[in-house]
DNA sequence: ATTACTATTTCCCGAGTAA
DNA sequence: TTTACTCGGGAAATAGTAA
């Protein structure tokens, strides 16, 4: 991915060419990037040409340093990827409403969910979950891209009579004007291509939804987290 | 300092091909990225092959996405980078003391610069500077490297009788023991080999220093202010 | 329009070797 | 030892063109 030029220059800078004259042969150099001497040589001939490097040979040894330019011609490429990294993208997931069987509200309506989610989500959830199934091609791959970066954890949970799974949630706008948060829960009958969206209202009422309609999930995902 | 394969996914990654399918001609992609089409092709073939993207023609439209190993890819450069760029260097500076006109300690009895570095600096400065001529090649772009990275600020000041000039610190060791900081005046009448030392305590005491007596500093300096 | 083949040129890596 | 030249082979880029 990097050029013979990319890779000494990067190798210098994580050798602390930054700061200091790196002693360093044509040879050693060549040993550590896996090419041949006569290429270190010419490719530090050719940086120290573009104003990227500079050497000094001090009697028999050589040392080498990145200028200001070489320096700057890492950051451009940093710069470049810190933006794509850095810069949350916005994955949009379309699908139809289905009524399930109301495990949702059942679970909803447990003390101990109903707490955790106001707890982490910062609203009461509306006692019922709406049942999403994504359709058309590339949207389980983006469920799955979503799944991975949902960072909202509700810990799983046991007590005398029985256990709570576990589940990740991420924030999400349905309909480009609701804020909601989609549930991943751990045991869920459900198959891949159905998720389940929990809001502080009644999403059925909010959008006077029936089953069938359609209807978007945006989401801003951290392509660091993916 | 990309090689192409490495331009491309970059440019896709740039678009947006991520989270998403993007709809682009290898006309286009050659077009943006200044390549012949044949090689836009040729190199999306490759990338394809390789497992780093995944395409798709839907009808005569064609779409192009990163998968998790071509994001991986570019991740793997990233935290490169990142590491070098956020990960301070050291850079050590090293010159011999010599006595000044004492103009150091007239400046930090003036109530505005004592109070100043105090709150800037965390502590009572000495009222004293050390002086130290910096020795040796290389030692005056160090300086200057360590003046721009100098990142606390003196503002300048004026009252009915006259004006006083600004200054930028840093932190930095002293003889690998003593925690001081670099003055850079604005104004000083010092050449550019010269830099000055303060410290809570009387540098020359605690090591029992002489005029010629040789010392050093270590800065720590992020790559990326340089 | 589009992608991608084949042919040609250009460029770059590394072997041999001088200094 | 060290760096860096010349040069031959091969990879990689573009041109031409088919589908």
């Amino acid at each position: 991915m990097l050029t013979i030029k990319g890779r000494i220059l990067l190798f210098l800078a994580e050798q602390g060419g930054i700061a200091r004259e790196l002693p360093i042969s044509t040879v050693k150099l060549a040993e550590e990037l896996k090419i041949s001497q006569q290429t270190a040589s010419r490719v530090l001939i050719e940086l120290e040409r573009a104003g990227l490097i500079e050497r000094a040979g001090i009697g028999r040894k050589h040392v080498i340093k990145l200028t200001e330019e070489g320096l700057k011609e890492l950051l451009e490429m940093y710069t470049s990827l810190k933006r794509v990294f850095e810069t949350p993208v916005e994955v949009e997931l379309e699908g139809y409403v289905f009524s399930g069987l109301g495990e949702g509200a059942y679970y909803l309506q447990i003390p101990y969910y109903a707490r955790k989610f106001e707890e982490k989500l910062g609203f009461k959830p509306y006692p019922g979950t709406l049942n999403i199934r994504l359709t058309g091609r590339d949207q389980v791959l983006r469920r799955l891209m979503v799944e991975k970066a949902a960072d909202i954890e509700i810990e799983s949970f046991s007590d005398e009579r029985r256990s709570y799974g576990g589940a990740k949630c991420i924030r999400a706008l349905m309909n480009g004007e609701e804020e909601v948060a989609i549930i991943f829960a751990e045991r869920t009958h459900y198959p891949k291509e159905v998720v389940e969206v929990i809001a502080p209202i009644c999403l059925r009422e909010r959008f006077k939804l029936r089953d069938g309609d359609k209807v978007t999930l945006k989401v801003r995902v951290s392509p660091i987290n993916l």
